[in-house]
This record gives structure tokens, C-alpha cells and sequence, in this order.
RNA sequence: GCCGGAGUGGUGGAAUUGGUAUACACGUACGAUUCAAAAUCGUAUGCCGCAAGGCUUGUGGGUUCAAGUCCCACCUCCGGCACCA
């Protein structure tokens, strides 16, 4: 027999893929249908690296598997192309985004096509296309028109030199990542979304769907609900009061002082009587430059200013307290103010330590009557923020909304949508910090849909999760003009049945996705309450090193190069036998041989094959490799299959039913090898057709079993025992072990424990 | 700092969820095959020790007949912290 060649191999089955179309979902089959998702990548200039297949890799052996179980698979694949890199890209080359982001999904289809994965590229979605994101246009205008959208003024992070905004990830210790200027917060007018609405629900439905527990208690960490009081205190000699949230007002009398955000507005409104406002002020400019991260991580050292002059009344006790500002309290947190009680709470005990205030041990007092008593009431208040949906670039959906002098904001009408992104040649923001594109002023200048008055269109533009809101909603009908998806096609198809993603998503896009979501229900036009049923995650492939793979750092490994010199089948084996799935793991190329092995073993067991009568029991080991796929154990199912072949090559001849069932098992992780096989055993139609194979319980019960025997807690021996010998039996079996003996001789036994199975523990004294 | 996760041989990792720690694979050594090499096959391989035996799952304590697994304290690394995707 020839030598196996996966190059040869691998071409033909892929183009016969291509040709065929195997992996195409039926829209309304009779079959079960089984929606299994990853999340689709962003197509950037650097290709692939052997990190982003891993999850396609894990969902392709799900999807395979699920096929052969008899179920109609959607299993899609598109691409997440708005954003930031794409657009930096442009602003250095002048090449235009759409451009890049062509070039680049075509270097992605054509590598992810090379792994064999069992996409049905007939529903490739794209988020910058028209066509798409006509639809997030459309779906924002509703939340607008359900007052879901709204304006508010936020603070970005400006580059002083630049002139303009920057994300979180360009400023690096308070400075610019491009120019290494100074930046500093700067308010500005934002589109915002209410996600804060819909805070309860996105906690409690949790409830009712199987994420991964880590997932879901991230989640509602994030989401922070806290069940406390909102308290007022008079200011002295002022008509005016500060409103603090507290979720202890049990400790009121231990209040000793106050602590509002430098944010907060009362701060500017006090400044008469603030003696001492220099010192204030600069405190606050402080502030501004510094990010929440580093406002909260300064550890053990508390920083604050007191405002002199200003006292307040804790309307327990009646007693005069003073008032500080300090970054540990957040404005957009609860009131933005605090009272203080230093007995109780750690953080308000370092400040008390650090600028000698009062610490009260207090008697705690029953939490309603205390509300009742200071006239507080109770509120749930929740560390979920409104989502800022604005950006001042070029690269992402227009926002569709028009500004009249007279009618103020007003929806673009739904017939003129999509709103296309104008042709710019700069797209450089401006230096008031405006997008790029109030320089398209023909596109700019509209009038009013309301009173055909003049008006201008909004220039900032949705962020990249926009798109990736609802993005699993088009697969179920990609192609539709009509509707993002039509009716019968999600009522079909939704809710995704298993979702799989980074960890690293979880409180963003998986929780903006069910928001999203949420809102499409609440208008009834999704069927389900939920988009995900399930949710599992991945751990990232690090550099051989350990270190994550990055294009600055030199150690991106393509699998370009993995492909050409393994295979595909070797690498989709080696990222999934190489470590447990949701962990993150170092590459190494030297450890691909192993599995390459493996395969030529497969291959060679192949010549042995006879028409006989089965001669392996195969019952454990599809046991073993069914729910170790279903558990995402991909690396143990892999080694299962490993033991298999081992014990076949020890073998003169292999039974064809039992080779046969090794091709269909082994068929997930290596399509293209097992389908080559396949047809050289002369099996009808395709690997990929065949059904999962069956086995029986009973035999996969072992009948006797090694008993270890422990004296004092050290093993010194092991017996035979069939597994439902009675427990006296076994005890005196191993009492009169030899080995036994010699360890218990001139002691005393004082107690024998047997547990079924597996163990005879002895303790003498 | 806060939230979530991880730490096991020379290396990647396994461990029926409290019951014989180190499965499977890489590497290494020796042997077979070969004119030779590659490939392949076989044997060995946690550490200390000639052996008997002892020790070993990031560190220190605890619970238990029994702890990688449970509890407490600590150390290190990874992910997230709201404008990266």
C-alpha cells in the first residue's frame, strides 16, 4: 500500500467538499436540528495564527459528530470585519478599509477551508456588508424608538497632542499609544444604550440556561445587583442634600464621614464654601488622568480631599461628619457619594487610618426600621453600566439618525436604510474630536424627514460589537431583503443550541448578544427569550514560549506552514490532543509528530484488515470517546482512540466491522484520513454519512477488579476480587494477603474499611 | 485592587470528582531491523537509594481510615475590568 500522503489526500476530499456541499443546512428539514456555533473571527492583515482553530476545530468534531447522530447541522461561519485595526491600517496606507477587509476574509476563507472544518460557507456573513448591516441599523432604530437610545455626555480619553479620542487600549500610563502625548477624560455627547433596563433579567434568566458556571457567576458579578438603600444627608446650613447608597444601612451609626466621587456635581455647586476649592480642584484634575483600573488598584494607599467647610448630618445620630473626595468612590456607581463607616468596611478603614477620622464600633440596627427612621428607602442598584454605543470613526455602521434644528433627533425612515458609509479620503477624526465623516458633507447635508427642514446626519458610528449583536440571528436566513431573518427560518432554528467562545467575551459581547437579544423579544420578532442554550469556552494557544502570540513579538506560528509539513488532520488532532480544550496552552511544533504518528498507524493497520468475526471490544472505547467529545474532553477522547490502535497493531488481522467503527470514530478529528480509508475499504457512500457507532453498557462493566490494599494510609498491596464479592469476603481475602501480613504482623487491626470497588483501607495501632 | 481560572515527571498532560498519582504523547537511553541512515518495532524511564525502603501534585497549616481532589492562609501565572476584538 502507498504511503500516506495528506497533501494528496486532503486535495481531494476538499475539492469534492467544495463540489458536493455536504455540510449545507436544510432550513425546515423533518431531521432534528442542531445549531452549533463559534464566534466568527476578525479578519486582520496577520492571517491566522494556529490559536483562532482551536475553537472551530472542537465545535467541527460537535458538528461531525451531530451528523452522524442524525441531525440536521447549522453550523456557519462569517466574519466580524468593523473596527479599529482595520481602520488604523487604512489611516497609514491610505488604503481604503473595505479594501483591506476583502483582502484580508479572503486569506481567512482560504486557511480556515484548507483545515477541512464542516462550515456551510452558503450562509457566509459579512457585518460590513450593506446588506448586513442595513439590519443593525435597523434594530438600533427600534431601540431608539423604544427610547433604548439615548444621548448623554460620557467621559473618552483624549490624546492633547493628537486631538482625538482613543480607546482604552491606545492609552498606555496615561499616555498615547501612537504619539506618547498626555491624554486625559474629556467629556463629550455619546449614543448610549440602556442595557441597565434590562439588568434583572440578564441576571435572573441566567437561571435558565447551561453556560459553564464560571460564566455565569462572571456574569452576574459584572452585572453587580445589590439590594441596599438610598439615605439622604442634610448639608449644614443648606437646604441641599446628598443622597448615598448603601447596602449596610445596619451600620449608619458607625458613619463617621462622607466620600463623594471627584465627579460628583454637589462638588462644583459647594465651591463657595469649599475653603479650600485650589486644593480640590487639583485633586479632581488628578483624577482625570488617571484610568478606573488605576483608581481602584493603588492598593492599600487611599488618596482624598476634604472639603473644608462643608459638613454634613448623619440622620441617625444627628452628629456633624465631614465630607472628602476621593477615586475610590466611581460617580457611575450607585449615588457617586458614600457614608463612610470605617468599622465596617476595609477600604473606608484605610482612608480613616490614613487621615486619622473617627473609627465608631457601632451597634448594628435592624436594616428596615434604620430605613424607616433616616426617611431612606430601598433600592436595587446594579455595577452594570449603560453601554456607550458611539465612536468618532470611520469604520463601523453610520448611526441612522438625522439632527433637525426644529425636530431635535429623528429616525432615518426604515425604506432608506441601509445608510451607507460615504466615500472619505481622509479618515483621520478631526480636532474637535468629531468622526471622519463631517467631511463628507454631501452625505452630511439632508433634510429633516420630519419637517424637510435643513438637518445633518449623526457622524459617529456604532462600535464593532453592534454588529456581533445579533450576527448568529442572520445564519439562520442569510440572503433575506426583507427581514434580518424570516419568522419561520428562527422559529426553525433558534436559539443556538451550543455556543462556543474566549472566556475573554464573556461580559462583553455574550452579555450585549442576550441584551440584544432581549429587546428583539420584548418586540416579538424573535421566538425565544434567550439567544444561547449553551455556552462553553476555549483557552487561548500561547507562543512556544508561553508568552501570547503577537506579530510585534515574532512568534506567530502560522498554520499555513503546519499544514504544508503535517497535514491538516495532523494539526486539527494536535491542537485537539495537545491539552484540555478550556485551557490555556503553549504551542509546540516538536509534539506534532506524536499524532502524525498516529495517523500512519491508522493507515498501516489498514493492510491487516480480513473479513473476520470481530475480535476487539470496542464497547468501552465508544463509550469513552462519545462523552468525552460531549464534554469537550477532546484530548482524553484522543487517547482513548490512541490506546485502540495500539492494541489493533498488536493484532495479526483486524475484523472490517471493527476498523470500520475506528474510521467513524476517528472521523471527527481527522475527516480527510478517514474518508481516504473509508473508500479503501470499499465502505458505501461517505464516512461522514455513517452512524455514530452504538455499544452495550453491560460490556463495558468490568467483571473483576484490582483492589489496592492501604495499611495506615500506604499502599502495600493489591488483590483480585470479582467486583460483587461481598464485603466480608473481600476483607479476609486481603487480611490473608501475604504482603498484608507482613505489615500488620505484631499490630493490632484495629479497623477494616472496604469501598466497593476499588479500595481495602487497614488501621492498626 | 476587584471578578473568573490555573499551578502534577526533563516536556504537553491523565486521574472514575475523596479511593492504587503520573494514562496517552513528546523527549532520552539501550536493543532489533539496515551495508548505512531515515522510518518502524521492542524494552526502560517521577525523585533519592546497591537494596530494604523512603519521598513526591506551587508553599505552609488543617479535616479524614484515605487529599492532586475538601477547608484556611500565602506565592506565582493567565483572562476580564466597560472605546481592542
Amino acid at each position: 500500500m502507498e504511503k500516506y500522503n495528506h497533501k494528496k489526500i486532503e486535495k481531494k476530499w476538499q475539492e469534492k467538499w467544495e463540489k458536493d456541499e455536504p455540510y449545507k443546512a436544510e432550513d425546515f428539514s423533518k431531521k432534528e436540528k442542531s445549531y452549533l456555533l463559534v464566534e466568527f473571527p476578525y479578519p486582520s492583515g496577520d492571517g491566522l495564527h494556529v490559536g483562532h482553530p482551536r475553537p472551530y476545530i472542537g465545535m467541527d468534531v460537535i458538528a461531525r459528530k451531530r451528523r452522524a447522530e442524525g441531525k440536521n447541522v447549522l453550523f456557519p461561519i462569517g466574519w466580524d470585519a468593523f473596527g479599529l485595526p482595520t481602520e488604523n491600517y487604512a489611516l497609514k496606507t491610505g488604503i481604503h478599509p473595505r479594501e483591506v477587509t476583502k483582502q484580508n476574509t479572503d486569506n481567512f476563507r482560504r486557511q480556515i477551508k484548507m483545515l477541512g472544518i464542516s462550515f456551510d460557507w452558503s450562509r457566509e456573513i459579512n457585518t460590513t456588508d450593506p446588506k448586513y448591516y442595513k439590519w443593525t441599523q435597523w434594530i438600533f432604530l427600534q431601540m431608539f424608538k423604544k427610547g433604548l437610545a439615548y444621548k448623554a455626555s460620557v467621559a473618552i480619553n483624549w490624546c492633547l497632542s493628537c486631538k482625538i479620542g482613543l480607546a482604552n487600549e491606545e492609552v498606555v500610563d496615561g499616555h498615547c499609544e501612537r504619539c506618547g502625548g498626555e491624554t486625559e477624560k474629556r467629556q463629550k455627547e455619546q449614543w448610549m444604550l440602556a442595557i441597565t433596563k434590562y439588568a434583572d433579567r440578564l441576571d435572573k434568566d441566567l437561571d435558565d440556561v447551561d453556560y459553564l458556571e464560571p460564566i455565569k457567576i462572571q456574569q452576574r458579578n459584572w452585572i453587580g445587583k445589590s439590594e441596599g438603600a438610598e439615605i439622604s444627608f442634610d448639608i449644614k446650613g443648606r437646604d441641599e442634600k446628598i443622597d448615598v447608597f448603601t447596602t449596610r444601612p445596619d451600620t449608619i451609626f458607625g458613619a463617621t464621614y462622607m466620600v463623594l466621587a471627584p465627579e460628583h456635581q454637589l462638588v462644583q455647586k459647594l465651591k463657595e464654601q469649599i475653603t479650600n476649592f485650589d486644593e480640590v480642584e487639583k485633586y479632581i484634575k488628578d483624577t482625570k488622568k488617571k484610568t478606573e483600573i488605576e483608581r481602584t488598584a493603588e492598593g492599600k494607599e487611599k488618596t482624598g480631599v476634604e472639603l473644608k467647610g462643608v459638613k454634613v448630618i448623619n440622620p441617625a445620630n444627628k452628629e456633624e461628619i465631614p465630607v472628602f473626595i476621593a477615586d475610590y468612590v466611581m460617580v457611575e456607581y450607585g449615588t457617586g457619594a458614600i457614608m463612610a463607616v470605617p468599622a465596617y468596611d476595609e477600604r473606608d478603614n484605610d482612608f480613616a487610618n490614613k487621615f486619622n477620622l473617627l473609627i465608631v464600633e457601632s451597634n448594628l440596627v435592624d436594616k428596615d426600621e434604620v430605613i424607616k427612621k433616616v426617611n431612606g428607602k430601598k433600592v436595587v442598584k446594579y455595577k452594570l453600566r449603560d453601554w456607550v454605543f458611539s465612536r468618532q470613526r470611520y469604520w463601523g455602521e453610520p448611526i441612522p439618525i438625522i439632527h433637525c434644528q426644529k425636530c431635535g433627533s429623528v429616525a432615518v425612515p426604515e425604506e432608506d436604510l441601509p445608510i451607507e458609509l460615504p466615500e472619505i479620503e481622509d479618515y483621520k477624526p478631526t480636532d474637535s474630536g468629531e468622526s471622519p465623516l463631517v467631511k463628507a458633507t454631501d452625505w452630511v447635508n439632508v433634510k429633516c424627514p420630519s419637517c424637510s427642514g435643513e438637518a445633518k446626519r449623526e457622524t459617529d458610528v456604532m462600535p464593532n460589537w453592534a454588529g456581533s449583536s445579533w450576527y448568529y440571528l442572520r445564519y439562520a436566513d442569510s440572503d433575506n431583503d426583507e427581514a434580518f431573518a424570516d419568522e419561520k427560518n428562527l422559529k426553525y432554528w433558534t436559539p443556538v443550541d451550543w455556543y462556543n467562545g474566549g472566556m475573554e467575551h464573556t461580559t462583553l459581547h455574550l452579555l450585549y448578544s442576550r441584551f440584544w437579544h432581549k429587546f428583539l423579544y420584548d418586540i416579538k420578532v424573535v421566538p425565544t427569550h434567550e439567544p444561547y442554550q449553551k455556552r462553553t469556552s476555549h483557552g487561548l494557544i500561547l507562543a512556544e514560549g508561553g508568552e501570547k502570540m503577537s506579530k510585534s513579538k515574532g512568534n506567530v506560528v502560522n498554520p499555513d506552514e503546519v499544514v504544508e509539513n503535517f497535514g491538516a488532520d495532523s494539526l486539527r488532532l494536535y491542537e485537539m490532543f495537545m491539552g484540555p480544550f478550556d485551557q490555556a496552552i503553549a504551542w509546540s511544533t516538536d509534539n506534532i509528530v506524536g499524532v502524525r504518528r498516529f495517523i500512519e498507524k491508522v493507515w498501516r493497520i489498514n493492510e491487516k484488515v480480513k473479513d473476520i468475526k470481530s475480535n476487539i471490544a470496542l464497547d468501552s472505547t465508544i463509550k469513552k470517546v462519545g462523552e468525552d467529545i460531549e464534554t469537550m474532553k477532546f484530548n482524553t477522547a484522543i487517547s482513548t482512540l490512541m490506546i485502540l490502535v495500539n492494541e489493533m497493531e498488536k493484532k495479526e488481522e483486524i475484523a472490517k466491522e471493527d476498523y470500520a467503527s475506528l474510521l467513524v470514530l476517528l472521523a471527527p478529528f481527522a475527516p480527510h484520513t478517514a474518508e481516504e480509508l473509508w473508500e479503501k475499504l470499499g465502505g458505501k457512500d461517505s464516512v461522514l454519512s455513517q452512524k455514530w457507532p452504538e455499544y452495550d453498557e453491560i460490556k463495558t462493566i468490568e467483571e473483576t477488579a484490582q483492589i489496592a490494599i492501604q495499611i495506615d494510609g500506604k499502599v502495600r498491596g493489591s488483590i483480585e476480587v470479582s467486583v460483587d464479592e461481598t464485603e466480608e469476603k473481600v476483607k479476609e481475602k486481603a487480611l490473608r494477603d501475604e504482603n498484608v501480613k507482613k505489615w500488620t504482623e505484631g499490630k493490632n487491626v484495629e479497623k477494616v474499611i472496604y469501598i466497593k470497588g476499588k479500595i481495602v483501607s487497614i488501621v492498626t495501632s
